[in-house]
DNA sequence: TACCGACAGATTGTTGACAATCCATACCAT
DNA sequence: ATGGTATGGATTGTCAACAATCTGTCGGTA
C-alpha cells in the first residue's frame, strides 16, 4: 500500500512526471531548512539542480504555495514562508479542531484491522524508543496522526489536513526540533487509541486536543528561542 | 502603467496573470455546469477557446485540482468533479465544524466596523428580498458566510475555508439550485450576527451550525431529484 | 545631500514545438 | 467468433526560446 514519506531526491514510486518528483524534492529542503525560511527561490536555478526545465519546476512551486510553504508574488517571484510564533498558534487552532473531529470520527467507523495497524504501530514506536532509536520519532509522530485521520473516513478532512495543512506543520516541527518528549507523547498515543476502541469519540477528541496543545507549547517554546524578537 | 487588463470576458479583480484570468474563466464555467460534471477537459481546446497556450491553462486546471472542481490523472487527463450525496454529507459536515469556529472566533474579535458591515449587508439582503429580487440570493448568503469567515481573523482557517473548500461548495450550490428558503435563511442570519454582536460564540457557533445542517438537507433534495440511482 | 527618473540586468510569464504516454481501432491467430 | 497484439491518432508532459515585468543602480537636478 501507501509508503511512508520517502524524502530522498528520486521518489521510487511509480514514478509520475517530473513535477512531481521536483515537488517532492523542494519541499523536503524546504521542510528540512535547507532552503531557509525568507530565502528566495529561483525558478531557474531550482530547474538546473535537479536537471529539469523551468515547465515541471514552476507546477512544483505552484503546489507549494497552496501547502503555504512558499509565498508567491506574481512577476516577482517567490520565498520560502516565514515561521512565525501568531502562525503557528493559528495552525494550531485549527488542526486542534480537526483532528478532534477526526477522532469523533474515527470512533465511530474505524476498522478493525485499521485499529490493529494502529496499535502494531504504537508497539513497534515503543520498542524503538526503548533501543534508543529516536530517529524515526518525528516521523512516527505524524505516522500516527495520519492514521487516525485516515480512519475518519472522510475524504474532505483527509485532503484538508493531509494535503494541505501538515506539510506546513512538519516544517515547524523539523525547524523546531526539540528533542520531542517521546514517552509521554506514546502515552497519550495510547490512550486516545483505547477511547477510539472504546467508541467514545467525545473522549477521543478531547485527548487528542489536549495532546496537540501540548505539541504546540513544545514547538513553541524552540520557535521562540529561535527568533529572538 | 499596466492597464492593458480588461480585454477579455474574464475578471474585473487584480487578475495579474493569464493564468488567473483563466482560472476564473474555468472556474466559473464548471460551477455553473457549462462545463458538465464528469465530462473531459481538453487543455488544447481550453487554450484556444480563452485564445492563450496550454502554459497558462495548465496552470490553471492544476489550481482547480487541488480545488477539487477537476480530477486529474498522470499522462491521462482531467474531468470535471462528478456530484455525489456522500461527498456532500462529506463536504457540509467539515464545513459545519469549520464555521462553527469560525463563528466562535468572531464572537471573541470581531471589529465594530465588520460588524457593523455585516448588518448592512443583511439590511441590503432584505431590501432586495422585499423588492423581490432573488437574483443575487446565492451571492449574498456566500457574501455573509465570507465576512464572518474573514471576522475569525484566522489565516489558515480562511484559507480552508475561503480557498479551498467553498469552490465545491459553490458549484454544489449553483447546480442544486433550489429557489433556496431566503426568508428564513437571512432570519437565521440575524440571529448568528445577533449572538456574536453579543459576543456569545457558543451559540453562535450552534445556529451556525444548524443553519448550515438546513442548508445540506435544502442540496441534498435537489442533489436526489437530480440523481435518480 | 537628497530625491527623482531612466537604464540595464535579471527573473518571471508565455509561447510553440517536440517527446512520451495512453486510448481505440483493426488485424491476426486460435 | 473471441482474445490478444500491433499500429495510428490524439492528448498530455517537457523543453527551450521569446516577451513582459520588476529590481537595483547610476546619473542628473534641485
Amino acid at each position: 500500500m501507501a509508503l511512508d514519506a520517502l524524502n530522498t531526491i528520486d521518489t521510487e514510486t511509480p514514478a509520475l512526471t517530473l513535477a512531481d518528483k521536483a515537488l517532492q524534492a523542494i519541499q523536503t529542503s524546504i521542510i528540512k531548512g535547507e532552503l531557509a525560511p525568507g530565502s528566495k527561490i529561483n525558478e531557474q536555478m531550482l530547474a538546473q539542480r535537479y536537471g529539469i526545465s523551468r515547465g515541471p519546476t514552476r507546477e512544483a512551486l505552484l503546489t507549494l504555495e497552496r501547502r503555504r510553504l512558499i509565498v508567491r508574488i506574481p512577476h516577482v517571484g517567490a520565498r520560502v514562508a516565514q515561521l512565525s510564533i501568531d502562525e503557528l498558534g493559528d495552525l494550531y487552532r485549527l488542526r486542534s479542531v480537526l483532528e478532534g473531529m477526526a477522532c469523533e470520527l474515527a470512533a465511530k467507523h474505524i476498522s478493525p484491522t485499521a485499529l490493529m495497524q494502529l496499535q502494531r504501530l504504537m508497539d513497534s514506536q515503543e520498542e524503538s524508543l526503548a533501543k534508543g532509536d529516536t530517529y524515526f520519532q518525528q516521523d512516527g509522530d505524524v505516522d500516527f496522526h495520519y492514521r487516525i485521520i485516515r480512519a475518519s473516513g472522510s475524504k474532505h478532512l483527509q485532503e484538508t489536513l493531509i494535503g494541505n495543512l501538515y506539510h506546513l506543520l512538519r516544517m515547524y516541527r523539523y525547524q523546531c526540533t526539540s528533542e520531542t518528549r517521546p514517552i509521554k507523547a506514546i502515552a497519550e498515543h495510547r490512550r486516545i487509541v483505547e477511547a477510539i476502541a472504546a467508541g467514545d469519540g467525545e473522549l477521543a477528541s478531547l485527548l487528542m486536543r489536549r495532546h496537540i496543545e501540548q505539541g504546540r507549547i513544545n514547538t513553541e517554546k524552540r520557535l521562540k528561542a529561535l527568533q529572538p524578537e
